[in-house]
DNA sequence: CAATAAATAATTTGATCATATTCTGTGCAA
DNA sequence: TTGCACAGAATATGATCAAATTATTTATTG
């Protein structure tokens, strides 16, 4: 029989790669709490997957950061210590000015557009304090720069850091609220418009430390 | 009963995650080819292992960049191209000399000692001819330093690093020799030695570019 | 007797494997 | 070239066993 799935849809995905990817998500925008038990059988269950599967996601996950993996042999959400966040900010610093350098030098105005949309979006949402839309269209956001910069590596470098604050996030918005939020985006947008990569770049370096100095207030 | 391995050895350790360390210490010295295919029952049968706990080290290595996941759903060792290789020199540049600043401020002189004994095995290593030797002494030699520092997560950035290069030094000591394979330990030691973070920051900064520069020579 | 500590039972969770199913690419035939 | 069948490989499930945690009971002590 044929497999409608594939034809009706882009792909048929791996149940282990769904399940990666949602309990991504999931780590990413605030679901959980740092240092929060996680186990296998009650992922399967709340994501409807097998054993197998969900076993490969959570030690994908591992690998990158983003759960821990305790002596029990019990997974939990990563916390993030005063001074791992410094490490993260630290790493973050070096390593985003650097992609958004190299994506502004191969932008579209197509790009730009879509940025531009998604910007917007993300002003709605931190208006009407719609926390969990905030926390996945600013991801978006810088994520979709990573990707122009076309540099695989240093893109999933700096993609992993985020897994590292992700369940921080969930406590700024908690503690702080969303209608403070700032940002340098505009400022980002106005250099990338202009072609001026090093303004886009010192631009994006401003709204790391802006992100990063947040979840210090957050999590202190 | 009692458990034999957990009284005589460090501990019993999963084996996912032995599997994970074999599989990882393959990859890191040399004992694939790039972008060679990579089964779960090969695996498995290799490491006298079950296809879930092969299945689980293959999907950590291939968050870690090691290996690649195709459309195919087959796994192969990761390739490294020119421009691969620029970004991960880039990010050494950057986390490496961080990471040996930090390292040299906590170090002592026990520590140094170590490190000094690790490099002359080194260079015998060298002097022999020893090429898989050569390559697992100077990864620990630069892990020990990683671990001096104390930063769990960058030491984690730049250890996952050596995965990306790691099957392509193969190449470069097979092409070159090893009797040629210069390095900055000795200057890196001195100045650790006289408690100059600076310096011995520096000094890992020409290390890491003559060993990038060596690869870059292996692959092009 | 009350309170704490130790031992034990019950439950939860993780690890691994055997097996059935699905997918992918290849070769053969129309 | 297209369709079909087959072999090899990956996927996914559920069963089974082991380890760890929690709850319960028992023992001990002040």
């Amino acid at each position: 029989m044929m497999n409608l799935d594939k034809t009706l849809s882009a792909a048929a995905l791996p149940v282990h790669e769904i399940v990666y990817q949602d309990l991504r998500a999931l780590i990413l925008f605030g679901e959980f709490i740092p240092g929060e038990a996680v186990t296998i059988q009650g992922l399967a269950t709340r994501l409807s997957a097998g054993l197998t599967p969900v076993r490969e996601a959570i030690r994908r996950l591992t690998a990158e950061g983003a759960l821990s993996f305790n002596d029990n042999r019990r997974v939990c959400v990563a916390t993030l210590s005063l001074k791992d966040l410094e490490d993260v900010s630290f790493a973050r610093q070096l390593l985003e000015p650097k992609l958004i350098f190299m994506a502004a030098q191969r932008i579209t105005d197509q790009d730009i557009a879509a940025l531009i949309t998604l910007d917007s979006a993300l002003d709605q949402a931190i208006f009407r304090g719609d926390a969990p839309m905030y926390l996945r269209l600013n991801y978006q956001f810088h994520h979709q720069l990573y990707q122009l910069a076309r540099a695989p590596i240093l893109s999933a470098l700096t993609d992993g850091l985020w897994l590292r604050f992700g369940p921080s996030l969930r406590i700024v918005c908690g503690r702080l609220g969303t209608l403070h939020l700032v940002d340098q985006h505009k400022e980002t947008l106005l250099a990338l418009k202009a072609g001026d990569a090093q303004a886009a770049s010192d631009a994006i370096l401003q709204d790391v430390l802006q992100g990063m100095e947040q979840i210090r207030l957050g999590i202190a």
